[in-house]
DNA sequence: GCGGCGGTTGTAAGCGCTTACACATCTAAG
DNA sequence: CTTAGATGTGTAAGCGCTTACAACCGCCGC
């Protein structure tokens, strides 16, 4: 079943089908009409590949994500999938895990599809071999590159970031204002989202003449139990914490679970910050309040900017957006 | 830069090339060194276009998912293409959402991209219409169509199921034989899986010589707060409950918060059970007892039944993988 | 009556790859 | 020494589509 089939049939020339098909201008009314009702009658479907190889495009984009199976990231790749599929295009999704190697690999596969963009999602960004290999396509392909939250410099690159930031700065700020004074930060990467966090928790102790203490900003595993059981250490070394604000929901809760353990009551004795406005989030008892990074609005805007990068005009290379704080039951802010 | 370039420089013609690019063993360790050396020098990749064109086949699997931002199926999107790359093969993504015109779309959208089979991840399999699109792929193309956790029959139709109904039943039973018996079981849809778990749900009742009572059989959002408002509002009516067994882990939490409302001391006054065994179960508290269906398993297999008809074996049309009961601070059973 | 001009359609040359078949070598058995 | 068979390589015909170019038609104005 292809378009000779159909030219056959409808009495015309396989370029006329074609034109039928790539909505030319150039077919009569009637004679595309005839087509229109071939194609319908033979239940035909173009095959995309010999469209692909004439083209040399496939209208399809590259998902890039480190683990789909994380509640964020699985937001973002939701977004991003359902909006370029409102733009007419599709998606291959690529899980490359964390391994630089893996990612590579991904890279090439992907390129090696002929995907006419990559959107990267939730990768560190601050990994130098990774850097390379995004540089390395920026330059040896005119592919356009997005981060999604994501930041590296270059020719083809595009980010659209959370204002991380100002979100941190903005809690911090409020809960030292409110009378905290021993601010426990909780983080689990040193991505270049992560490392904009960390600065808006260091520049609010900063413009409230607060001492940094090193101790005082701890790392640990995306998980509930293990940001439970850094506090428990930090907490049976004599550490006073009035405050824990977090770079994720899960160590919130992991944070709501020392809280219990111990008797404290939030948010009189303890403060507790998420990050994400994810299920957690509500799940959490009490109900955290937490950082609402927009996922959505990020998404949306790398797609759009995408598409405008297809139809020629030019883009920022960086779009900020601002997040929001939703204020639960964990803050008396 | 193509296969010309390729066989030129290395001087062979470009059938070595191409033999050499599908590692076909009738070319000399020789000819083959050179061939890749010219190969690694040109940076050259295969155009996956003309290569589909004369294969017929792009070692890519639609994965059709109603709704990947969902902590369940987010998972089991991601094992599926994890498992699908370690096979080699590509996957496109799909999110179909739940409405039947959308899913049609998608649907053709896939068979155009001349996917080699379909892994559908997350749909009800009870909506009439889809069977019929299921069907009409199934007869019309020889398209093998994978069901993850989800039932139809049909020539090119392979399900692999999570056996829900013993799920249930034995949580149901347990719950039953400990001595409860205002049993309410909550669930959010009707799907095939939902229909096997509410079987479970009544055959442990009958085989305890409980009676059935339809109002303790509750639909309602697969969302916390509408779980919450729901028993609520059965309590309200006065309603007797003393066990909560849910289609998922939200329903469990929402179910909860009713207990906290109500000063019900868990499991004591009233035993709760989640399912999917999902990360809100680990961050509620206290922990909720929950069915681990066994999603990495489920997406495993429904690639390797894949697999296995690709390389021409007769494979069963249904497998079931049994699920675990994980015990946690819901229950006392 | 003729050239020219839109509008419409057809012809044929790719796009980059796979692969059946043909052909050339070389080996080993008869 | 011959020859069947194994082994390695090349030729050329697709795969289904796009599109530049050519060709045709009817119609206009001169």
């Amino acid at each position: 079943m292809n378009i000779y089939d159909v030219s056959e049939k409808a009495g015309v020339s396989i370029a006329t089908v074609s034109r039928v098909l790539n909505g030319n201008p150039n077919v009569s009314e009637q004679t595309k009409n005839k087509v229109l009702a071939v194609m319908e009658e033979l239940g035909y479907t173009p095959n995309i590949f010999a469209r692909g190889l004439g083209l040399n495009t496939m209208k399809t984009i590259g998902i890039m994500c480190t683990d789909s199976s994380d509640i964020y990231l699985a937001n973002a790749v939701y977004y991003t999938e359902h909006e370029l599929r409102s733009h007419d295009y599709d998606s291959i999704l690529c899980c490359t895990g964390y391994d630089l190697e893996n990612k590579k690999k991904s890279l090439e596969l992907l390129l090696s599809k002929r995907v006419d963009a990559i959107i990267m999602v939730g990768s560190k960004f601050l990994e130098p071999k990774l850097e390379d290999n995004a540089y390395i396509i920026a330059a040896s392909t005119q592919l356009p590159i997005m981060l999604v939250n994501g930041f590296l410099e270059g020719e083809n690159i595009f980010c659209t970031l959370c204002d991380d930031f100002h979100a941190i700065y903005g809690v911090t700020d409020k809960l030292i204002k409110s009378g905290r004074h021993s601010l426990l930060y909780l983080y689990t990467s040193n991505s270049y989202s992560g490392a904009r966090k960390r600065e808006g928790y260091l520049a609010a102790l900063s413009h409230n003449s607060m001492p940094v203490r090193e101790q005082y900003m701890q790392m640990c595993k995306k998980d509930i139990k293990d940001a439970r059981d850094t506090i428990i250490r930090l907490h049976r070394d004599g550490m006073q914490i009035d405050s824990v604000i977090t770079s994720d929901d899960s160590l919130a809760v992991g944070a709501l679970k020392f809280a219990l353990l111990n008797q404290m009551s939030v948010p009189e004795d303890i403060c507790i910050v998420g990050y994400n406005n994810s299920i957690l989030a509500t799940c959490a008892e009490p109900e955290l309040t937490s950082i609402d990074t927009k996922v959505e609005a990020l998404c949306v805007n790398t797609v759009n900017t995408l598409m405008r990068i297809f139809d020629g005009y030019d883009v920022p290379s960086r779009t900020m957006i601002s997040a929001d704080i939703v204020y639960r039951k964990t803050t008396n802010i």
